[in-house]
DNA sequence: GAACTTATGTCGGTGC
DNA sequence: GCACCGACATAAGTTC
């Protein structure tokens, strides 16, 4: 698109706007606008493997797996070996602690 | 209710706003500011009880306390204790299901 | 505090704790439990500061007001006025510059 | 690794867990764990474009854009236009109501 | 300590 | 009528 015509010396000095200025803010806009829809392209993929998840929870579900759970189990899969059953250990200790046996 | 008194007939008929609108208007505005504020002042002391919390937490955590395992009982002390330890056992079974033992 | 008759000389050496740790043990329990429900006292009080604010937003949407809307409003008045005529500015650049008047 | 050699007839009918249990039980293992690590590959693909996401975002930031602005735009582009312009119109009539001029 | 992401809870709507 | 579903809101956890 850019600028051809437009940078042909205007006479009416009266502008409160430069030519210089309106060039800096459409590329500023082109380069902002770039951002911006690379950014609504990724969220729209990340979107899409958000649903594909769902798909696999609500399959799982129908077959009688309970959501939740699996949920946590995964969050448990995340965590290194060692440091899950320190993690487990230590609530095990609160839990005597506090009766909850 | 208020009101009275400035609808005594304004001689400027070229206005495009009449007085009972403008009444109208300021009912809302004072129903809904009312309205706002109560919301902020409640918010306010929500704040505060959240910084008490967090107060507490401190103090647990400086007392050698693992928060993170701290939240995690209360979450479990929010539960019934036999759906508490249903949870608890599907979740044993999830992992043994994957080999988490 | 309580303990008393369990500092009075166990014979029984073969026991693996002793009762110096049975006390802190005891003390650390204590001091665990009392954070936890003083958390549980805390967190029930802003669970009802909570439930009040619900009930302000239930009015005023009962009164045709739209909730949304008015939570943007709090969110707004939250900031300072400077900083919120700023952020506003920008905001309008932004969308200038992508052309969305 | 499934299955072969334990359908193999145990002689000891002592054991309190069945032949069929245990095929049902690996059965739904499998179908459990697939499910499970499924939804991992479909989390770490969609960690991906997060930070891809990020990224950008980094990049912008470095040229000197507001990223929390971009946000909103992101979200304001989101809407259709007409429900935009009438959320817009809304706030500005009640920040009118509550003097926010 | 601020901001972003994820998880959980809640509410209004819709289908069986 | 109840239960599921999506949207919204809040809380928690994580990261820089």
């Amino acid at each position: 698109m850019s600028g051809i015509g437009h940078n042909s010396a205007p006479a009416d000095v009266t502008l409160s706007v430069t030519d210089d200025q309106l060039d800096r803010a459409n590329v500023a806009s082109e380069e902002l606008r770039g951002g911006v829809e690379r950014i609504e392209r990724l969220e729209e993929e990340k979107k899409g493997i958000g649903d594909d998840i769902k798909d696999v929870y609500s399959e799982l579900k129908s077959k009688g797996y309970d959501t939740k759970t699996i949920r946590k189990i995964i969050a448990l899969r995340k965590m290194k070996p060692d440091d899950r059953r320190a993690m487990e250990s230590m609530l095990d200790t609160y839990k005597a602690a506090l009766g909850m046996d």
